[in-house]
DNA sequence: ATTGGAATCGTTTTT
DNA sequence: CGATTCCAAT
């Protein structure tokens, strides 16, 4: 396959026929009484009027834009989900589309929910069903699972997160003989996945690379695709790559899908990849009935592997289509709107796009200098409490961003101190807690008997007694015989490296795993030994979801075990695992109602535990944030796209911060970096805090710091500064003199070699001393009590005179 | 098999 | 500063 970089049409041997509708073809859907209701001329008037009514003319252009390519370029706040999701009503209710020829692709499955529950207003029940509303990613599994015979794929395969990836990875470093030092794994994954997200397999980017390092990653590309096959998994951009290579060597499922989703919207067109990119563009290129949607100054996943020039050049790719700019702002006040139009007009490698509100000018931007992040998170809790008692604003439509999540620790306890209810963000969602990953791995393994990265996770999680050295035998025994591992682990007398101990371990907890199996109605062609210890009494199939979780939950351990984790006081873990099993029998419960929908026998046990493995694989944030819930909400800029709030504050506006230190040299990162800032601004509707530090703590380091280029390129009539960081409250700058001097003096006072006596240590000498202020600090080697590292200021030491 | 100390190294993260 | 990870010691 050639590098398909630049070539925007992916099966460019395709005749390009402007195909016509019809209607009357009917795809794979439900069935024939879904069919759109005839329309009176009156109710169709009543309806058109309803649809469009409250739209402006350019919202009402995209609105009733039906065949042909439509690229809607949407500023912030221009109301393009109200958009999205009055199309796909307009094209089944008015145009009488069957719904299940409607494709709709977000990114998250937050923002496929949420367009779902507003179209699902507006249609039947059996119509919102009917469409397809989901991400990029479940898509493809779907469509990888309906197909997995034409790809050799055996069904059950395991979609592996990141954690699982480096796992496979490590083994696969490991099986090349690979210094990790050399080369990390993380790197070589994160290599992979460009080339995935290019639709380069293995053996084109080996014939692709070049030099040293890239040939080495092309070996390790390799072995580590053999290592998911062996396992019989995917990771996430398989599902992307895997699914294109489906479409391209198989024109028949090809030609069904092109028949099926013919009126295609793909949601954040600016964030989408090479790989989502051809996937897309395949799908609508016979009818070419393609709306992209999205917001090329929200582009912010470049380094992710987002291509912009996706939506930059879509014109180019459909030189008829029809755009339409969304330019009025429904959201910020004038002042907002114009220090955000100003900086990204900074930016070159655009389109001209000109933001407009109708809105009141409203308050000036604050920019606002404090003295270091303590004062910051100081500042912004006086004004936020000013908010909240003065002008009645609810916590919950307040807001603070930043760059990095390490920023967060100050704000969030100042917050605390003052008793503000705050919610953040956080990156580790409820699948990335240990506990919840140890259970699903559990269940994966029981699905799916060849993935032998779980098996290895929960071989000794709890500990059985099946040490490292143990595992490392049946992987060597693996490999010499050729043998799956599960199979060596359910047989392990022949392995003589083992410990009777450990052969015993692992025939018990193999005949566990074969008992749940059997348990799943998940037939692995291996008997079961009725008497072994893994059949514990009392067992009965369980007939739900949720009962089976749980008794794997319970059977494999993990109970008592976090039940009984002293590690962790707040036994947070315990109900987490708890939640997992409601959210098993939420699935449960979810697709049955689907399936007597459409009038489907329900699923069996198997058929539910693979689809729930799936939802857990590629839905991550459970725990939803919203502006709900009366909390000031915290989080990064990225996680910041999408939300708006009344009150925003955005944080360590600083050259190197905001501007990331690793942006600064690349112009395109730069732009990208503006393009983050962009985002973070036209978060806010009426109040926005931009503030920056002089000197800042990070990673322990305190330096000085110079404001953002970005806050210069602010249109003066639209912001209010205001330097906060002279004001005197016993801490002006002489005291930092002072207090420098005084640790040099400290410093100086221990040189390297001195003999010291310590209240309690005794004896000691003198290692080094460092320098931080009023926390220097000596390493001192006390013969008695060890080598401690201490304070100056509050250790009391006595100099000995040697 | 657990634990503690030392060493290392720091963006962002829709799936 | 901190989280993570690795190795050595019990």
């Amino acid at each position: 396959m050639p590098p398909p970089h630049d070539d925007p049409h992916p099966f460019a041997d395709e005749p390009h026929p402007f195909a016509p509708r019809t209607d009357r073809v009917r795809a794979p859907g439900p069935a024939a009484d879904d069919a759109p209701p005839r329309l009176s001329p009156e109710h169709a008037a009543e309806l058109k009027r309803r649809l469009l009514d409250d739209l402006t003319p350019p919202q009402r252009e995209a609105v009733e834009h039906v065949d042909g390519p439509i690229l809607v370029l949407a500023g912030p706040g221009s109301g393009k989900t109200r958009v999205i999701t009055r199309r796909v009503v307009n094209l089944v209710l008015r145009h009488g589309i069957a719904p299940w020829h409607v494709l709709a692709i977000t990114f998250t499955n937050k923002a496929a929910g949420e367009m779902r529950d507003r179209v699902a207003k507006q249609v039947t029940p059996r119509q919102a069903r009917a469409m397809t509303l989901s991400t990029f990613h479940s898509l493809c599994a779907r469509l990888l699972r309906e197909h997995a015979a034409r790809l050799d794929l055996p069904p059950g395969y395991s979609i592996y997160d990141t954690s699982d990836q480096n796992r496979a990875m490590k083994q696969t470093l490991e099986d090349l003989e690979i210094n990790p030092k050399n080369f990390p794994p993380q790197q070589m994954l994160s290599s992979i996945s460009n080339a995935k997200n290019d639709l380069l397999d293995a053996a084109a980017y080996s014939s692709a690379a070049a030099d040293f390092y890239t040939r080495t990653v092309a070996k390790v590309y390799k072995r580590y695709e053999q290592v998911l096959t062996r396992n019989n998994a995917l990771d996430f951009d398989d599902l992307l790559l895997k699914t294109v290579q489906l479409l391209r060597d198989h024109r028949d499922v090809l030609d069904l899908l092109r028949d099926r989703f013919r009126y295609v919207m793909i949601d954040e067109y600016q964030d989408t990849n090479h790989a989502q990119f051809v996937l897309a563009n395949a799908l609508a290129a016979e009818h070419k009935n393609l709306m992209a949607t999205g917001d090329p100054d929200q582009s912010i996943y470049g380094w992710r592997g987002a291509n912009i020039r996706n939506i930059l050049d879509f014109e180019t790719h459909y030189p008829n289509a029809k755009i339409v700019r969304l330019e009025q702002n429904y959201r910020s006040t004038k002042s907002i709107l114009a220090a955000a139009d100003a900086l990204i007009q900074q930016n070159t490698a655009r389109h001209h796009k000109s933001l407009w509100t109708d809105n009141p000018d409203g308050t000036r931007v604050a920019c606002v200098t404090v003295r270091d992040e303590r004062h910051e998170a100081e500042y912004l809790v006086e004004q936020f409490q000013y908010l909240h008692d003065k002008e009645s604003l609810d916590w919950g439509e307040m807001a603070i961003f930043y760059r990095m999540n390490s920023l967060s620790r100050v704000v969030e306890d100042a917050l605390r101190n003052a008793t503000i209810p705050y919610q953040i963000a956080r990156g580790t969602s409820f699948y990335d807690r240990k506990e919840i990953k140890d259970a699903v791995a559990y269940l994966r393994t029981i699905a799916n008997p060849a993935d032998e990265v779980n098996l290895l996770r929960v071989v000794n999680t709890p500990t059985r007694g099946i040490g490292d050295k143990s595992i490392k035998a049946v992987q060597a025994y693996a490999m010499t015989h050729n043998e799956p591992a599960d199979r060596v682990i359910a047989d392990p007398m022949g392995v003589t490296a083992l410990s009777s101990r450990a052969q015993n371990a692992m025939a018990k907890f193999a005949a566990q795993l074969a008992s749940w199996r059997a348990m799943a109605g998940l037939e692995q062609g291996r008997h079961v030994e009725p008497g072994l210890p893994g059949g514990l009494p009392g067992v009965v199939e369980p007939p739900t979801l949720a009962g089976f979780v749980e008794t794997v939950i319970r059977e494999s351990g993990l109970e008592t075990y976090y039940a009984n984790d002293k590690g962790d006081p707040d036994s947070e873990r315990l109900a987490n695992l708890g939640e997992l099993v409601s959210s098993a029998a939420q699935h449960e419960e979810e697709a049955h109602a689907d399936r007597s929908l459409s009038g489907e026998p329900p699923l069996s046990l198997s058929e539910l535990l693979l689809s729930f493995l799936e939802g857990v694989s590629l839905v991550s944030d459970v725990d939803a944030v919203g502006s709900e819930g009366g909390q000031v909400t915290l989080m990064t800029l990225h996680a910041a796209k999408g939300l708006e709030f009344s009150a925003v504050a955005m944080v360590g506006l600083e050259d190197g911060l905001l501007p990331h230190s690793r942006a600064l040299a690349s112009d395109s990162e730069m732009q990208e970096e503006r393009r983050l800032c962009f985002v973070g601004i036209t978060r806010a509707m009426h109040r926005l805090y931009l503030t920056h530090a002089r000197r800042r703590t990070v990673f322990g380091q305190t330096q000085a710091a110079i404001a953002s280029r970005f806050l210069q390129e602010l249109p003066d009539a639209s912001i209010e500064c205001d330097d906060l960081s002279e004001e005197t409250d016993g801490f002006d700058d002489g005291y930092g003199d002072y207090q420098r001097s005084r640790a040099q003096d400290r410093q100086s006072e221990y040189p390297e070699g001195t003999l010291v006596r310590h209240p309690q240590f005794g004896l000691g000498k003198v290692l080094n001393t460092t320098a931080s202020g009023a926390q220097t600090r000596a390493r001192i080697d006390f013969p008695d009590a060890g080598k401690k590292t201490l304070v100056l200021q509050y250790a009391r030491l006595e100099k000995v005179a040697g």
